[in-house]
Order: C-alpha cells, then sequence, then structure tokens
DNA sequence: AACAAACTGCTAAAAATTTAACTTTTAGGG
DNA sequence: CCCTAAAAGTTAAATTTTTAGCAGTTTGTT
C-alpha cells in the first residue's frame, strides 16, 4: 500500500517486463513471469499498479494494454543511477570499465564508436 | 524461502545498503534503512539473508559484520545488464547517452577523460 | 442477434514477509 | 573475576503480498 518504500518482488517483476516492452497485455506479462502465477493473478497485478499510479492502460479490441506511467528514459536514468550508487560507487566511469570487462556484454564496434563520439561532445561541453 | 524468484523488497533494500558500505553491522544497516523497523527485526533479516546465502559475517569485537558473499563487481556488472536490458535495449551507449544528459549525473572531466581512454582501448582491442 | 471465447472486476483465502517481544550469550570495564 | 551493556537467537503474531475462484462484460464470429 506504501509506494515510497518501493514495489513488492511482483510489481518489480512486472514493471520490468513493461519496461522492457514499451507496453503489455496481461497476457503478454503473464507469458514472460517466472513461476508462472495464473492469469487471473497477473490482471490483478497490474490493477494494482494502476491503483498505485505505475501503469495506465489504454484498450485495444478487447483487451488491456498497459503503459508505465513515468517515461521509460525518466525510470531509466534513475534505475541507473542507483546501480552506479550501490556497485559503483556513483562512478559511471567504473561501471562502463566492468561492463567493457564482461565477456558477453561487450558493445559492438559501432556502438563503441558512437560512445566514443558521445564523450568527445560531453568534454567539449565541460571546456565552456 | 526462493531464491531465484529474487529478494524480497526489505531484503533487496538491505542488500543494497550492505552493497554500497560493502561490509555493515546491524546497526549501518538499522541506520540506514527507510521507514527504521526494530533493531531486532533487522537481525532476523541479516540472519535471513546469511540462510540464503547471500550474506555471511564475521565477528568484530562483539558485532557481527556482514558481507555479500557475491563479488561486488559480479553483482554490479549483472544488475547494470538487467538496467540495460530493461530501460535501454541492452545498449550501453544509449544508457551512457541519458546519463550525460542528466544534469545532476554529469562526470567531472577527469572521469569523461578516463572513459575516453577506455573506449579507444576497447576499440583496439575490437581491430584485433 | 445469439453465442462463444477472451477479458475484466470482485472477493477472500493461502502464503510469504515483516515485525518485535522475550531469552540467552558474549565482550569488555571495574 | 564478576557485572553490565550490547549483542545475537528464538519464536510467534501482525501485516503484506500473492494467489485464484467465480461472476459479469465485451468483442468478434457465424
Amino acid at each position: 500500500m506504501d509506494d515510497q518504500r518501493g514495489l513488492s518482488r511482483r510489481e518489480r517483476q512486472i514493471m520490468t517486463i513493461v519496461y522492457s516492452l514499451g507496453e503489455a497485455s496481461a497476457a503478454d506479462v503473464w507469458q514472460r513471469l517466472p513461476d508462472q502465477p495464473s492469469n487471473t493473478t497477473v490482471r490483478t497485478l497490474l490493477r494494482i499498479l494502476e491503483d498505485k499510479g505505475h501503469l495506465h492502460h489504454f484498450k485495444r479490441g478487447r483487451q488491456f494494454v498497459y503503459t508505465p506511467t513515468t517515461e521509460r528514459i525518466n525510470a531509466g536514468q534513475s534505475a541507473l543511477k542507483t546501480v552506479l550508487q550501490t556497485f559503483f560507487d556513483g562512478s559511471l566511469e567504473k561501471a562502463v570499465a566492468a561492463h567493457l570487462l564482461d565477456p558477453d556484454g561487450t558493445p559492438s564496434g559501432d556502438e563503441l564508436r558512437r560512445m566514443a563520439s558521445l564523450i568527445r561532445e560531453a568534454r567539449r561541453q565541460e571546456d565552456e
């Protein structure tokens, strides 16, 4: 019933699914949920998340399609900051270093090139 | 009781605190927990997390000091990957871009320089 | 228009989590 | 050494979360 204190386990699992899909019906969520509960259960949770203000829905054909109320980008920035704070002393650099060391996490050459360009731009702004 | 399915809310809050501190006594955790429960409660949770294999402890003076069983760096890589997957289509570049746009998240010039260097190195490896 | 299939809403039971009182142990000071 | 203060361990109650059965709606099909 609280909100400030964060989501329960299932609620979190569901929000993760909805964010990664962008939008999702009860069936979409149900399909991807670990330890699949009943379909009805998923609907209940979705309704609770909507009550709490984390999701809202519209109808498509006969089903409800849910989307997050917080923009993906903002939720992402915030989640990233938490991870940086918890595991990387708040440092983006340390996180990037760790990720580049991770064998199955290495970005493509293109991605690296674009990242280099982003950083170049940021340093340019820094200099002003 | 489960493990695969992830931690409960309080368990997560506690793991976050322990990871960000590196090591923590019951009092340390208690102090930082939102909606502060009793001190006894925190001890119970710590013992549960130890039972589940997420923490272990040693004694210092008269108190137990808890540390995570999973190396911070590994837990960090894994948490980061989840965030990338959920909010940034699995792309480190998109996450970095978002973070650089975030007004109160901009890294220092030094950090930017080190990041540039990390990426240069990764590209060099790429070329081989 | 009538039917079936696929949904949603409501309600309450079951299970897990969270809490803290009470008891026991232990470390450190006098 | 003994006493006390500060921990830790045990247990069970309170609360929250998770679950799903059943009833009522809606959509699309025939």
